[in-house]
DNA sequence: TATAAATAACTGACCAGTCAGATATTTATG
DNA sequence: CATAAATATCTGACTGGTCAGTTATTTATA
């Protein structure tokens, strides 16, 4: 294999690595998954994955930050600039379907699932990192737009857990059956009526006269 | 060990066995679980494990067929005597949050999902059987609902998949966080607010009026 | 040629499934 | 009723194979 001498080639195969580490812990599990296999999928043999990363956990973990940390700032952005509640769903559930559909989430979804307790420190990191920053950030926007009397809802922390459910319910069908074409489901069709079915459900009685589409 | 020599014995031990695989298949995951440990918390020995299971993935078969069959019966029973679909949602949502709540539900769902595609026949199996029954039950419900005019949505079987999210979303948590005293959730709280945004988008604008608490 | 990167053979630990023998229970017989 | 033979259940040491991580050696390149 050709070498990698400077910074930014190290990065490269990091990278390189780290896709095909994504690809046999979706496909094995990562308890299952052969460090030996990730290496050579990626073109380099097992000794050198173990020049780029300290263990197959590390590599994990670092898999883990390097997909999620950029969804993070975008679901930050459409908290703090929706102008209105029922606005930010349409935008949230919006990026959920582009999430689904185009994004690893899905598979790193599974992934996480299936070996959660193997790792409780990681697990735990991610709930209070990323889980309930996104639960927070849309309870705060429903929160503020109930005390407006802009929606009707319960708790708004729990009605946020509603609104992200489709995406895990999505995420793992398609992560789980998405190969198969008897399974195909049109996810732009179910979150826009996910995002219906929530502008409907919380809008105010007034509003409700000049109905949507 | 005392021995079983009658059918019923025989049976209790399998029982027995079924429910030490679960407790190991979900804090270990399905690859990383040992069936001596299995056994071991059955208070039988490894071998005679496997007197009665030919092997970890039979186990594991019949685990799945065991929790899962006696569930599928109720959820064809909602949906045969509801009066309407309204009245359906919110028996359905009231037994999704009895089955997260107290059953082996979630414990199941997480295994399933992270061994999923060491299994591709059982899984397939397992979504045509089980998850396409379910959804097709309550797609029904809401397609006959949409006909006599008394609910509006889009498509009734895409609908139907924003109805079960919820529980995927909550048993999923359960069953990763649920250890955790920070991380409960107020279940009936969540699916008491599930079904009424359901309702409440769902209904249509004359039933709107006499709103419901 | 010096040195950093890459390799592949190696080690030690682990585990599913097997099987020969041990033991609990039932049944036949005096 | 006693006990020995028969039978079915149970056990755990063993085998064959796997794999994470290490290291001695090779090789690219500055």
């Amino acid at each position: 294999m050709k070498r990698a001498r400077t910074e930014e080639a190290k990065d490269a195969r990091r990278q390189v690595l780290l896709d095909a580490a994504l690809d046999e812990f979706f496909e094995r599990g990562f308890t299952a998954a052969r460090t030996h296999d990730i290496a050579e999928r990626a073109g380099l043999s097992k000794g050198t994955l173990y020049l780029y990363f300290d263990s197959k956990e590390a590599l994990f973990s670092e898999l883990i930050e390097s997909l999620t940390s950029p969804n993070l700032a975008r679901i930050d952005e459409i908290a703090a600039t929706s102008p209105s509640a029922l606005d930010a769903i349409d935008r949230f559930t919006g990026f959920a379907s582009h999430l689904v559909r185009t994004s690893d989430l899905p598979r790193l979804m599974k992934v996480l699932i299936g070996d959660s307790q193997h790792f409780p420190e990681t697990m735990k990191r991610y709930r209070e990192e990323v889980l309930e920053r996104v639960l927070g950030a849309i309870g705060s926007v429903l929160e503020a737009a109930k005390s407006r009397g802009e929606i009707v809802v319960g708790d708004p922390h729990l009605t946020a857990r509603l609104v992200i459910a489709p995406v895990l319910f999505s995420g793992i069908w398609q992560a789980m059956f998405g190969a198969d074409p008897k399974a195909q489901v049109d996810l732009e069709a179910l979150f826009g009526e996910h995002a219906r079915l929530l502008r409907r459900g919380m809008e105010t009685a007034d509003v409700r006269d000049g109905d949507h589409a």
